[in-house]
RNA sequence: GGAGAGUUGGCAGAGUGGUUGAAUGCGGCGGUCUUGAAAACCGUUAAGGAUGCAAGUCCUUCCGGGGUUCGAAUCCCUGACUCUCCGCCA
């Protein structure tokens, strides 16, 4: 959510990066509900002050045994009009919620401006060693290999769930597993993570408190029973869990890491982009969360996507790092690179991971604020995060990439000790 | 699922209709004392908003929402959460 008061005092600067972000401008009619806002308050406020200045007097004028029915009667109007302003006012303030909750954040000036994913900037790539974008070999997709392996069953797991629920067996769980725990470890022992592991099902308000709801709203599941949602990344409960709070500046930079399964409707989304894996109702995702002071956090950033990208380069997956554009850049988000890994079947980069910064503008929704040792002033919090990763995705490059000529796959070095073998076959 | 109790400032904990934004204690901050520290003593200690160049002034907030009243932390209704007992259960 953005600041009403920023908006106030840089009003083209923010008409300006809302069109960059291809979002309805909307600052005129946020101004102008504002200035009523304040015009409202600034009359209800009088008439409160007369009243409450009335109201102190009374006890002292019944016990000199005055006579207050007067009085009475005339507050009695004063509290009319006052519940009147409030309600005009309550009127207008929902507009205004209305309208911010459902405007976009500003992206960074650093972030290319830029219409839709075109206009993304490749920022490096990291390729292994020998690695060639052309095989000798027939490369079978990830979906073959998993029919042949018998470590993917996209089959059965339409029978228990639906299409987009992915069933692991035998090797592939175990893989699957071995991967999630490789990454955990990672973060932990060499990046400075905590580990939190989340609720899955989490209320509105923490939806709300980044972001998903209200634009999103129409992607999530819903518990309509309990008025819980199944949260569609670990982001949601691990950014939540300092929701209302304040924190010491001196236990900032706060870095969070947890595993999560992650669903998602996908409405709208079907055909040759959401074959096997490569878009599904459930997923599982290791999510690196921070929480940091203004001054640091796109220092924050970039050491963050490092993170992910050791993740990869342990794993020899090749991959590439592109910094989104301001058309593309997500909802909440002021900056954020996408990694995406090679797959050798699709022939195409696909996105593994996101890492963004979303300044103030989650801390503003969730009330995460944090004190100044020095001012003692309070101030919102940036709040980061990114996949480090999501395995689906990446399961998808690791098996292809790792496919021998016979159609076998390899096992990467540092995941043998997690699994127990060393090829699939 | 049934019955009951509760939710007050950073924490603990008073307060059942009228100067209560809220006693008291602890903690925090500043000071006196001290070579220094502790103890003791004194002072101070919320957030958000409106207005103003500023000092300041004013408003709101005692879990959330609604109501009664001239006036509510205090009364009524409702929702959320916590706890205790019973039931059920991985």
């Amino acid at each position: 959510m953005l600041d009403v008061k920023f908006i106030r005092e840089n009003p083209e600067f923010v008409r300006q990066g809302l069109i960059n972000k291809n979002a309805k401008d909307v600052v005129d009619d946020i101004l102008q509900l504002d200035e009523k806002r304040r015009t409202i308050i600034s009359k209800a406020e009088e008439l409160k002050a007369k009243k409450n200045q009335v109201s102190s007097q009374i006890p002292k004028l019944k016990k000199e045994g005055k006579d207050t029915t007067e009085i009475f009667a005339e507050m009695k109007k004063v509290g009319d009009e006052i519940s009147q302003l409030d309600n005009e006012l309550k009127l207008v303030e929902e507009t205004l919620e209305n309208i911010l909750r459902n405007t976009p954040n500003i992206a960074h000036r650093s972030v290319p401006i830029g219409k839709n994913a075109d206009d993304n900037v490749e920022v490096r790539r990291w390729l292994p060693e020998g690695f060639s974008f052309d095989n000798d070999f027939k490369i079978l997709d990830h979906i073959e290999l998993g029919k042949k392996l018998k470590i993917l069953d996209f089959e059965r797991g339409t029978k228990i769930s639906g299409s987009g629920f992915p069933l692991y067996t035998g090797k592939g769980a175990t893989l699957e597993r071995a991967l999630i725990n490789f990454m955990l470890d990672t973060h932990l022992q060499n990046h400075g993570y905590t580990e939190v592991l989340p609720p899955v099902l989490v209320n509105r308000e923490s939806m709300k408190g980044t972001g998903q709801i209200p634009k999103m709203e129409e992607d999530m599941y819903f518990i309509e029973k309990d008025g819980l949602y199944p949260i569609p990344t670990a982001e949601v409960p691990i950014t939540n869990i300092h929701r209302d709070e304040v924190l010491s500046e001196k236990d900032l930079t706060i870095k969070y890491v947890g595993y999560s399964p992650c669903f998602r409707r996908e409405a709208g989304s079907y055909g040759k982009e959401s074959k096997g894996f490569l878009r599904v109702h459930q997923f599982n995702k290791v999510e690196m969360v921070k929480f940091a002071k203004p001054e640091n956090s796109y220092d924050e950033l970039e050491s963050m996507t490092n993170d992910a990208e050791n993740i990869l380069k342990a794993l020899n997956i090749p991959y590439r790092i592109l910094m989104l554009c301001t058309g593309d850049l997500s909802f909440s988000a002021a900056k954020c690179y996408d990694i995406e890994t090679w797959s050798p079947a699709e022939y195409r980069w696909l996105e593994a991971s996101s890492c963004s910064n979303f300044e103030t503008f989650q801390a503003r929704r969730a009330n995460i604020k944090f004190r100044r040792e020095d001012s003692k002033k309070l101030e919102f919090v940036h709040t980061l995060n990114g996949s480090g990763l999501a395995t689906s995705r990446l399961m998808v490059s690791l098996l292809e990439n790792n496919q021998t000529p016979e159609g076998k796959v390899i096992v990467p070095k540092v995941l043998q000790k997690y699994t127990g073998f060393e090829i699939i076959d």
